[in-house]
DNA sequence: TGTACATCAGTGAACGCGCGTTCACTGATGTAC
DNA sequence: TGTACATCAGTGAACGCGCGTTCACTGATGTAC
């Protein structure tokens, strides 16, 4: 194939993004290969770098549009459907296209993201923004970290459960 | 060098857990070479093989060391300077003694680390019996997990200061 | 207690593999006239 | 509007590298007598 059009270069683009953002937060930043996400949009590896400086640049852009995903469905629904979405088993088991701050927080506190670290907290400030308070989405955040960690045990369940309970029932 | 006592072939394999129990928790599992831990506990890479049939198991151990040390630093203390040490900028700048649930959360929670995940629930269970409420443990994680991925930023401090807070003055 | 031999923890070179990245090449697209 | 040429998105092979793992070897340790 030769040489595609603008238009078609940047919707490319585009599906390189998305496409990372959602096998980086399932897998892994560091168990997903740049040949991996090209593949899956239909294109060689090869032509990567005539879009992306480098994985590290593509990185920052996918945690980038992970949050502006979130932030749209985050500002679009209550409170408390947000809060039941967001701590159900779907949400656990579907990390793909879930919350970014659970799906990259272990990959970013290593080695310093700069760009992506910053697109990170100012996600996580609008969490605050919605929810009321910072401890709220520590609380939520953690919630999920764990449940996926402990994913199979009867533990996971559990948090999900008493994590609702605490930013539901009880205020 | 030649074959070594037996005494002393167990007491390299206990430092070879214990030191990888930490570098996994600086730097992420899948950043930490198997020839790197050999090296920082003074050994070569090829004698690993005779202590740990994978680097899979080495990561099983490791999470269970990691527990156990952090159960007996949280049966030692009061509630209150727990959550005080746990939520600490010293705490978080320093993962590799710190919280196993908060440093392997996110390299556990993809693919299936089977061994390891049971280590993890029972950690996350004595947190529970420690702090009174699940909610609250994922309270605490959430909060350091969320303070290391934005280090470097202001968001960090204040998520910490947030959950202290909650965890602390609120009850 | 001494001696002879088997064991096996640790060594260091080597393996196959997948990774991020580079590069010469292709040919449709975009542009200058 | 047509033509001639430059551009450059995408291709596919190749690179250097570090990884997890294997293996023949070494020689002190452990054991049988």
């Amino acid at each position: 194939m030769g040489r595609v059009s603008q238009v078609q270069a940047q919707e490319n683009r585009k599906q390189i993004v998305r496409t990372a953002a959602r096998l980086f937060r399932e897998r892994g930043i560091d168990r997903v290969s740049v040949a991996e996400v090209m593949t899956e949009v239909g294109l060689t590896h090869g032509g990567f770098y005539k879009q992306f400086a480098s994985k590290e640049a593509l990185v920052a852009e996918a945690v980038g549009q992970a949050f502006a995903e979130t932030g749209e469905r985050l500002t679009a629904s209550s409170r408390e459907d947000f809060v039941r979405g967001y701590l159900s088993v779907e949400h656990r088991d579907a990390p793909g296209g879930g919350c970014p701050a659970a799906g990259f927080g272990g990959d970013l506190s290593h080695d310093d993201h700069g760009a992506a670290v910053r697109a990170y907290a100012d996600g996580v400030e609008l969490y605050a923004k919605e929810l009321g308070s910072l401890a709220d989405v520590a609380t939520l955040i953690g919630a999920l970290v764990l449940a996926r960690a402990t994913a199979g045990t009867e533990v996971s369940d559990r948090v999900l459960a008493a994590a609702r309970e605490a930013l539901l029932d009880r205020r």
